[in-house]
DNA sequence: TTTTGCTTGTGAATCGGTGCACAAGTTCCG
DNA sequence: CGGAACTTGTGCACCGATTCACAAGCAAAA
């Protein structure tokens, strides 16, 4: 069966863990992985490996396990990494710079080909390589350079503004680092990536593990 | 019952945002908020936000809502966000200057005190008031501010090294930007954030949105 | 060819999370 | 004081994801 039915949410959530896993085996090279090998490259276990390349299609030999090369080509198609998909970069201040720097965008199929900021210092300058403009020529340049995905890196207040606008000017995929609830339509794909979140519920188990001294709540 | 039972981890990560939501209302204000409404700001369901907050305590009223004042301080005492958790950033690459000088980790309680880099020609500046220490001055750093949380911003191929180091120094939580698994011991919390990864799973709903010419493979 | 050893693929049990729906409780108005 | 309007807190049913455990299948050795 290579026809694809259904593939489970969690599982598209780790087969680019998988993907990167497998970058440990050089290309071009007839190497096998099992699902054991490929479950600690991709920090998972090995029942979840096998049942999520089970929603791929049936690749693997038994007795025997992946071939690397094959399973490769398979997830990246799966994951419609053939294609590159560029990418336009909302919000130039610090995280912007660095996102516009990543290379690791670049490598693995999303180049950052436009930016744009508000401030008008930046509008028409480059940085790494990367053209700044401002938030209303938006629709232009996601027409010019068919733009299917939007980061926004905008302080809190101005992330429903660039949000807005990307919809408008077609965007349909919105990876956001700010720390706002994005009001877009059903059709748009949003994902938050919150960093102060994330260190909160760090902190959530710190606090957890060694209990503090309680400060004036009286108790019992 | 002002005592905590097991709170989920799903409601773990989103306490964080409910917090940020209640930020919409003016501290010392005696506002109330309906379960309703703070759906609205953090993005979730109203269901959800009941069932979340009844695992904290009964801190609302029947028929009238939660006080966002008292609500704000029992989701951060819950959050462990009353004590302020310095943070030590390994790596000063693009993405570390960033996270150095990103306000939003301040804010929240966790304001980055020290960093780390292995570039000689770093060590000894600062960046943002921002100290930069050789990897080898970790343990050090870490013991005199009380450091709990480490945050890797490093290359792939220093991230375990740079996670060694932050363990032996008495870490227990860490985040890592690194596309790399971290092993790391059992009492460690880890939380990686991989931001190619999060365009991948974008790049996978487009791709099924907008199926694209098929290359070679014969169909059927 | 048969046996041994290994690994996949998957049915079935289990676990955790979600969302519905409603009783319990509060406020306010008449 | 009684009733209407509203909102919380939660039992329960449902659903997706995880994990187990094993049959099915392949390869290599005997």
């Amino acid at each position: 069966m290579s026809t694809i039915g259904r593939i489970p949410e969690a599982t598209v959530a780790r087969l680019p863990l998988y993907l990167r896993g497998l970058e440990a085996f050089p290309v071009g090279v007839a190497a096998t992985v099992s699902s054991d090998e490929l479950a600690d490259l991709a920090g998972v276990n090995a029942a979840k490996v096998r049942k999520d390349l089970s929603y791929l299609g049936t690749y693997g030999t038994r007795g025997v396990g992946y071939d690397a090369d094959f399973l490769r080509f398979e997830i990246s198609r799966a994951l419609g990494v053939a294609n590159t998909w560029p990418v336009v970069l909302c919000g130039m201040g610090n995280l912007g710079r660095a996102l516009a720097n990543h290379t690791g965008f670049t490598e693995r199929g999303f180049p950052v080909v436009a930016a744009t900021d508000t401030d008008p210092a930046k509008i028409g300058t480059e940085l790494d390589g990367v053209p700044i403009y401002a938030p209303t020529d938006l629709e232009a340049v996601v027409g010019e350079h068919e733009i299917a995905i939007g980061v926004i890196a905008t302080p809190a207040e101005a992330a429903q503004g660039a949000a807005d606008r990307l919809v408008d000017a077609g965007v349909r995929s919105i990876m956001s680092f700010a720390p706002t609830v994005l009001v877009v339509p059903d059709d748009v794909d949003v994902r938050a990536v919150d960093l102060a979140a994330e260190l909160q519920i760090l902190g959530f188990h710190l606090h957890r593990s060694r209990p503090i001294e309680s400060p004036n709540p009286a108790d019992s």
